[in-house]
RNA sequence: UCCGGCGUAGCUCAAUUGGCAGAGCGGGUGGCUGUUAACCACUAGGUUGUAGGUUCGAGUCCUACCGCCGGAGCCA
């Protein structure tokens, strides 16, 4: 008997009587006419009830429902340009599933502490719910790009025994009396499976202990790995350039409605197409010393000099081979040039810095020893990963893609925090 | 860790030179047949982050501490 649907489909009904199914996102009276918001978690419909409509108890409870309470409301699916979102519900039903207590977040501006502390209810509100949709697509997006290309998904551990990269600070934590550690990145184990796959990525969170305090650090976050065998930096670039275009125009394609909501100027990511800008570090750097920015030759970018580096172009810029000096112990010297590393960054547009970090390995075993050896890293943490360069060792190379910084670029936020469902800074672990 | 900023009602913010702690929203009561963050009237709501100090008098000035925000470094 009851039309069950989902406001997303409400267009597919018009003209029939249907059960919609959600919360009260807010509510307008006029006396003799209730208008309710009505959110189903696919969209929001305005219900309106009139008092000849209902009866008499139903239209005083409508009166003084509370912002958030559950409900069902029947009615006939009516077209009128006078609604948000162009149909409205004409009810004659309404039933009450729970009466909600004063909810805390008013339709009215609130501070971002305020509405983290509620972040499991601010997650309802419709600006929140168009970015966590976004990050979806995003990750739906990604590992389709890699299906599709024959790579296979190879989980890597979250308890590690020692550091990936021996730099950035790792959560302790006890594991049966001994010390294990977050991963900070799945890369190593994906080296190790590409040897067995050939193309392979992971996809999962990464913790650094860091007490960065800025809009683009969280402490755990989500990172898209891929690594592939017999593969050099510019097959590498090519993949990752690949990679982005194919995310950026999948979400200008299918979540136009959610862009929109963001308020996201469309027309710059729809430049976002191959080929991309490749520089070398050398060219980087020649760049900031003529527009007389305040940067050393040989340290790494700083944040303003990325953001610099990125505005002299139109789409992401791939910077590569920095000095080897800067970057990780796996990193693969440029044979060119041994001072520089054959690595990427992939730096977004319009500030919003690096989004993808990779490059090729070394698969030489006497020079990764002599690297471990060089960074004081404990060689036998790393036995098992240099089986890798003495059982069938190819050169190959990856990159690693940070979710939540490519979902505040692609949604065009300030704060890294929003683009994930529940995030984890140095200050925040609640709720 | 360093630098800067901010802590006043449930929320967002005012409060002049140190002189009666206020408004909007939200809550409550009543009104309104097309509202668009509806509107109108009335109403309740305060240990001004904490501790100390100066002063006739401190939200305001001083000292310390706590918390949060932003930036740097580090990185995705």
């Amino acid at each position: 008997m009851k039309n069950e649907t989902y406001i997303a489909d409400i267009s597919q009904h018009k003209d029939q009587v249907v059960t919609v199914s959600g919360w009260l996102y807010n509510r307008r009276s006029s006396g003799k006419v209730h208008f309710l918001l009505v959110r189903d978690g696919t969209g929001i419909i305005q219900a309106v009830v009139g008092k000849k409509d209902v009866d008499e108890e139903t239209f005083e409870k409508c009166k003084e429902l509370p912002q958030e309470s559950s409900l069902k409301v029947t009615g006939l699916v009516h077209e009128d340009h006078r609604a948000p979102g162009g149909f409205e519900l004409h009810v004659n039903k309404v039933e009450i599933v729970h009466i909600a207590q004063d909810y805390p977040i008013t339709p009215k501006e609130h501070g971002t502490t305020f509405l983290m502390d509620h972040r499991h209810l601010w997650l309802r509100s419709s600006k929140q719910h168009a970015i966590l949709r976004v990050r979806h697509a995003i990750i739906r997006a990604a590992r389709d790009f890699f299906d599709k290309k024959g790579f296979t998904l190879v989980d890597a551990p979250i308890f590690t025994p020692a550091a990936c990269e021996g730099t950035s600070t790792l959560f302790e934590t006890d594991y049966f009396g001994s010390k294990a550690y977050l991963t900070q990145s799945g890369q190593l184990y994906m080296e190790a499976a590409a040897m067995a796959f050939g193309k392979v990525y992971c996809f999962g969170p990464t913790f650094r202990a860091e007490k960065s305090k800025t809009r683009r650090h969280l402490t755990e976050f989500w990172m898209i790995e891929p690594e592939m065998a017999y593969c050099d930096l510019d097959g590498n670039m090519d993949i990752a350039e690949e990679f982005i275009e194919y995310i950026v125009q999948r979400i200008l394609e299918e979540n136009k409605e959610e862009l929109k909501r963001l308020e996201r100027d469309t027309s710059k990511l729809e430049k976002v197409q191959r080929p991309f800008p490749r520089i070398s570090y050398d060219e980087a750097a020649k760049m900031l010393k003529d527009a007389g920015l305040d940067f050393v030759y040989g340290d790494d970018f700083g944040a303003p000099d990325e953001t610099y580096i990125s505005d002299q172009f139109d789409r992401p810029v791939m910077v590569h081979r920095y000095p080897a000096e800067v970057k990780a112990f796996y990193m693969k010297p440029d044979p060119a040039d041994s001072t520089k590393a054959l690595c990427v960054d992939v730096l977004a547009p319009e500030g919003y810095g690096e989004i993808i970090g990779g490059g090729q390995r070394e698969d030489d075993y006497d020079k990764l020893i002599e690297k471990i050896k060089e960074h004081d890293l404990p060689m036998e943490a790393f036995e098992w990963y240099l089986d890798v360069r003495r059982y069938g060792s190819v050169p190959h190379a990856g990159f690693g893609m940070g979710i939540e910084r490519a979902v505040a670029w692609i949604c065009g936020l300030k704060h890294i925090r929003e683009t994930i469902p529940f995030p984890r800074t140095i200050s925040r672990i609640q709720p």
